[in-house]
DNA sequence: CGCATTCATCGTAATATTGCAATTAATATG
DNA sequence: CATATTAATTGCAATATTACGATGAATGCG
């Protein structure tokens, strides 16, 4: 074991654990405060910046952009990456959606 | 390793991505929103609902009690769960702040 | 009391994740 | 062209997670 069961799921319910799964891990949510805060595309600077080694800086990365939060654009030897507007947006409405499903109704205990 | 490095990140970058974490798995989605239709406290019935073993759904109810997500309260033999109110509010207002710091920014790709 | 029901916990197996060093691929620069 | 820089990939080691059966604790009922 050690694997999930996905197929106990609905389609939904699985791809809204791996929205929620990409931002469950402190570099990952770093990294994207870093994007933010630079207002601009960031590459190996997250290297210096989050004292984590540049293979595991790079996976990270990899899994925000497959899950389409960010994405990366090669300039030169360096990688730009950044805010994907797009899937930014579908994040939110996603969140917005799950958590405002309980507004409004009453608790039992 | 297979360990977070979490004195690398901020306090409120750890507890961010423990709350996106404890949402990361498809069954503790399930759960909740078993949670939310069926408006009242469910116990047991999770089990049969979600098709996992009755140990495997009291360790993702228990990991959503951690998050304060849910809370639990004992009647007779069985246990009745139900949302945590004010942990959902808090929640909610976590990942809006999360979700918020992007708009209206201008992104650089 | 004796037994059934419900759920938490423990122990264990299988798999996933995290992190790094080393390597590779691609581009820039002298 | 030779070398340096940047970042992706590969291959590992350590730890975490998921899932389950078995067991135990608590409560209800005959």
């Amino acid at each position: 074991m050690g694997t999930t069961k996905a197929e106990n799921f609905t389609d939904r319910q699985n791809r809204l654990a791996q929205m929620m799964k990409a931002l469950g891990h402190p570099a990952r949510i770093a990294i994207i405060q870093e994007l933010l805060n630079a207002k601009t595309c960031i590459c190996n600077e997250l290297v210096n910046e989050l004292g984590l080694a540049q293979a595991t800086i790079s996976q990270h990365l990899k899994e925000l952009k497959n899950v389409g939060l960010i994405k990366g654009t090669v300039e030169g030897t360096s990688t730009c990456y950044c805010i994907d507007p797009k899937g930014w947006k579908q994040y939110r409405q996603q969140m917005d959606a799950f958590f405002v499903s309980y507004e409004g109704k009453n608790n039992c205990c």
